[in-house]
DNA sequence: GATCCGGTGGTACCGCGGTTCGATCTACGC
DNA sequence: GCGTAGATCGAACCGCGGTACCACCGGATC
């Protein structure tokens, strides 16, 4: 059984989703909240396992309620809600440690499945807003301060070579990066040798180093 | 109606697939493919709307199958499915222009919601990587602060070994270190030696890689 | 057609890295 | 005194890494 409070400001709509979640077994609406100040009240009253937390509210807005909620240090989850795909509210809303960002387009069963993703600690995003995200994610993840691109060095390299380097820096054995790219070893050991030239290593240790110095590779902490 | 190519080295589960997308209205399946090399080949072919691409195969694997598929400009799009939530996988393949990644364990439903969204030109990620991938994305890199001491790896080390394996991390060879520490080339490929043993790396190289991820060494900006 | 570049592939060679055997020496604890 | 752990050194061995040199192909450019 997962106990949710509801967060909004409009009467109508939490109507709507007490409705919807007591029409299914697995649920339990423990409270409502019209604003965030009310809504960091009642979690730290009632505890509830997930928070459906809508964006725009009257007075403290459902940002920094979550983040309060979040900060408390109460194991509540929570699920942002909004009319709105705008980039600032799903960054905003993550940054603040919400555990998934929903449109409130989405189908009943979405929103289900939502809760049920987050009250198991995973996370959900819509799938509208998962592309973006991940857009800036696999373009070598998000603001770190310095950017590979900028370094000369690696201006020089090709877009193979460049690979190659961040298969070096990942420690990977010739071999391996030959079963990776599906190359004979010989053409690694081409693609290699090259690398170490341009950028001036003398062996792949060097390359390794680096690769973290100007952050094409990063810690990978725990 | 959306058209699959359903890419996979096992039959029974390229047959599982089949069926699941045959039972309901709205899916195609136009083609299989057992390798990277034939997917790559059948999607510039057939041009499926969507490709459901395992992961691991003999020969070019799912990873580098989609970084061609994606990179011939097809506007098919991938749907990465594996057994292993490795995060080196989900890494590579969103890097690789994949447009989602499930875990095989999903349950039908899952796997035909996530095919209508990746055709309908979102994103899909499986709730269980979901997490892991914003904890990354949501706090903006912790300023590593991290104290190496903490490593339960570290603690094994001797304090000569604890030396050596900061002079891995600067990337000198055997020879150096036995110059900056006056000793023999042969005792320090003793130390090393023990020093891979002990912090379970098959090769300096992933030393290297262990001093930076544990914060025993740190990039050098510039 | 000629040329250049990037990617791919092969052979041959050599040295460093890493392992596996040893071995001696010191410091410390029982 | 004895045992142990750590540091030091050596010989021999093998594989991977790196270099040198050359070759072929496809696409872009001249």
């Amino acid at each position: 059984m997962t106990t949710v409070l509801i967060v909004d400001d409009q009467p109508l709509q939490r109507y709507g989703f007490r409705i919807l979640l007591e029409s299914v077994p697995e649920t339990d609406v423990v409270g409502e909240a019209a604003h965030g100040a009310e809504a960091v009240r009642k979690a730290a009253e009632l505890r509830p396992d997930v928070v459906l937390m809508d964006v725009r509210m009257p007075g403290m807005d459902g940002i920094e309620a979550t983040r309060r909620i979040v900060a408390a240090g109460d194991r509540s989850r929570i699920l942002v809600l909004t009319t709105f795909d705008l980039d600032e509210y799903v960054h905003a809303a993550l940054r603040a440690g919400a555990s998934g960002f929903l449109l409130k387009d989405a189908r009943p069963e979405e929103l289900l499945a939502g809760i049920r993703a987050v009250a198991a600690g995973d996370a959900v995003i819509a799938p509208a807003l998962t592309r973006r995200i991940l857009d800036e994610y696999a373009r070598n993840r998000p603001a770190t301060g310095r950017d590979p691109d900028e370094d000369p060095r690696l201006t020089s390299l090709t877009d193979r070579e460049r690979e190659i380097l961040e298969a070096i820096g990942k420690g990977w054995t010739n071999g391996e990066i030959a079963a990776h790219f599906v190359l004979s070893e010989s053409t690694v050991k081409t693609h290699v040798g090259r690398v170490l030239a341009k950028i001036g290593a003398r062996d792949r240790i060097q390359a390794v180093i680096f690769a973290y110095d100007i952050g094409l590779a990063r810690p990978n902490a725990g």
